[in-house]
RNA sequence: CGCGGGGUAGAGCAGUUGGCAGCUCGCCAGGCCCAUAACCUGGAGGUCGUCGGUUCGAAUCCGACCCCCGCAACCA
């Protein structure tokens, strides 16, 4: 009970200003067969996820459907809460950030970077195309112009706003990163920040006018300013832990279950997509730093879900709403298909098309038919069997790759065995089999087998893990019902 | 010379100490009949993006080039 270890893992909070997406299904489900893991091992464990609801596209949002700021993200919030029973998901905190736990956590880190003397307020040029009535970016403009209205000039308009001063942590950041080179993962990506931070950094702004865009947190101290959505956003990985909380100085252990969730979780593990590579590994960290507060204990970095080859687009028609596909195939083959036939941290690709194909193959044709042939047999020949509650060398081999984040190889380790073990069958033919020992001999070590994947699989596949270890850890074994049923 | 990733059988991918080119799906032919028309065996199918170099030997190392995809900061 003393060794109990903690283990903090956290999502990004997506963005509420569209339904949930097939990418972060992914992100979350990854999340979650790492809890499940890490309580499964006997580790206490914090899992958060959540809502980032502030920001102008909200509030345009809201404004379009004539609903309030706050209705529109209660709407959306319950529709992203969803996904826990959709996916079977296991995280026990999901922050919003219109929380008011929240919002007074992000006055307080704001407060903490003012004291450390990294807030200050600068005029800066907004671009703003007059066609869209939209303040625009560089990165938004086509040769200088917008490109729905090319033929107008741009507006230049002085706004002062609050900066973060990113470009002080540069040498902290790279020290960061060259102390622990598997701070960012993959490899690949602590390089690409590396590089990013390495080319030099520039103070980003942190606030906007209420005026404006009222729809955020309020800047302390300056009613004329609410908080530029990502400086509060980040902060729910901690706020989540009930920062700003104390620790106990020193630490009591003998009070240890007394401290705040944050002192006993944080630092923690931060799952997100490559497009919050800076967000995570560099933005959040600096603030952190400002705050004087401990930086993340590592970032993993997934790739993206395309179809067809193409990144998802509303336009292109290509996208998947997680949700509507558990309805039709199920939670467990949603769950298995983002974790089995996924990149761990490369793009990887999702068509309706492979998704039912590796239903079929590996699902129904597969673990299906392979269990029931086992408990057919069994259930036959009438015999019993005392079996062992363990996963044995196989549960090594998961957890060697897990440790390394390879969930699809992790999956693949199982269904190896179910594959050996229909090749067994069909070699050894027990059906052809007169003399009940040798029947026994023949299908206890795969029936074992099949216990033990059970065992693993509640980490992948919770509730089909649950039937497999229902189906075979009793000692009289009757024919199962189909676990998954071929599709027409 | 902005940064990064990738180009391996029809499709999707594995292949980081260089050593006969693999896996899954699909296709063809057998087998089996316990099982969810499932399962097993065998087969066809690749100049490993292009060119050059190192080496006894390269998909794997080095160089050049071509093509595809992200990102390029205040866009969550």
């Amino acid at each position: 009970m003393s060794l109990e270890k903690h283990y903090y893992i956290t999502t990004t909070l997506p963005y509420v200003n569209s339904e949930p997406h097939i990418g972060f299904a992914m992100e979350i489900l990854r999340a979650d067969l790492l809890a499940r893991w890490q309580r499964s091992l006997g580790n206490e464990v914090f899992f958060n996820t959540g809502v980032d609801e502030h920001g102008l596209k909200i509030f345009r949002k809201a404004e379009e459907l004539g609903v309030s700021a706050q209705e529109y993200c209660d709407q959306m919030a319950a529709k992203f809460g969803e996904m826990k029973d959709s996916l079977n998901l296991s995280y026990n905190s999901f922050i919003r950030t219109t929380d008011a736990h929240h919002v007074a956590a992000a006055q307080e880190f704001w407060h903490r970077c003012e004291q450390a003397g990294d807030i200050y307020k600068k005029t800066y040029n907004v671009k703003y195309c007059v066609g869209c009535e939209l303040e625009k970016t560089e990165s938004e403009l086509v040769d200088g112009h917008c490109p729905l209205h090319p033929k107008m000039e741009l507006e230049l308009i002085d706004e002062e706003n609050y900066f973060f001063r990113f470009s002080k942590y540069q040498q902290p950041l790279l020290d960061l990163y060259k102390s622990n080179t598997q701070f960012v993962l993959p490899e690949a990506r602590l390089k690409e920040i590396s590089a990013f931070v390495e080319r030099g950094l520039d103070d980003f702004s942190i606030s906007r006018l209420k005026d404006k865009m009222p729809w955020g947190v309020p800047v302390p101290g300056d009613d004329k300013q609410v908080m530029y959505v990502w400086f509060d956003a980040l902060v729910n990985y901690i706020s989540c832990l009930g920062w700003p909380a104390e620790c106990n100085e020193p630490f009591d252990s003998a009070q240890g279950d007394n401290s705040s969730n944050y002192c006993r979780f944080w630092p923690g593990l931060q799952i997100c997509g490559k497009d919050n590579l800076r967000q995570q590994s560099a933005m959040w960290q600096a603030m952190l730093m400002s705050a004087n507060l401990p930086t993340s204990r590592q970032v993993l970095v997934n790739g993206f879900i395309t179809s067809g080859g193409e990144k998802m687009s509303k336009s292109l028609g290509n996208v998947f709403n997680p949700l509507d596909l558990v309805k039709e195939y199920g939670t467990d083959a949603v769950r298995y298909y983002l974790l089995a036939y996924t990149n761990p941290f490369e793009d990887s690709d999702f068509t309706i098309e492979k998704f039912r194909a590796v239903f079929q193959a590996d699902l129904a044709n597969g673990l299906g038919n392979l269990a029931s042939r086992v408990s057919t047999l069994l259930a036959k020949n009438n015999i019993s069997l005392e079996l062992k509650r363990e996963t044995g060398a196989m549960g090594e081999k998961v957890a060697e790759k897990l440790s390394e984040y390879s969930y699809n190889e992790a999956l693949r380790v199982l269904w190896a065995a179910f594959s050996e073990a229909d090749e067994k069958l069909s070699a050894a033919r027990p059906w052809k089999m007169t003399e009940a020992k040798e029947i026994k001999e023949c299908l206890e070590p795969l029936a074992q087998m099949l216990l033990s994947a059970g065992l693993i699989l509640e980490n992948f596949l919770p509730e089909t893990g649950a039937r497999l270890v229902s189906i075979f850890g009793v000692t009289q074994i009757a024919k199962a019902e189909a676990l998954f049923p071929r599709l027409d």
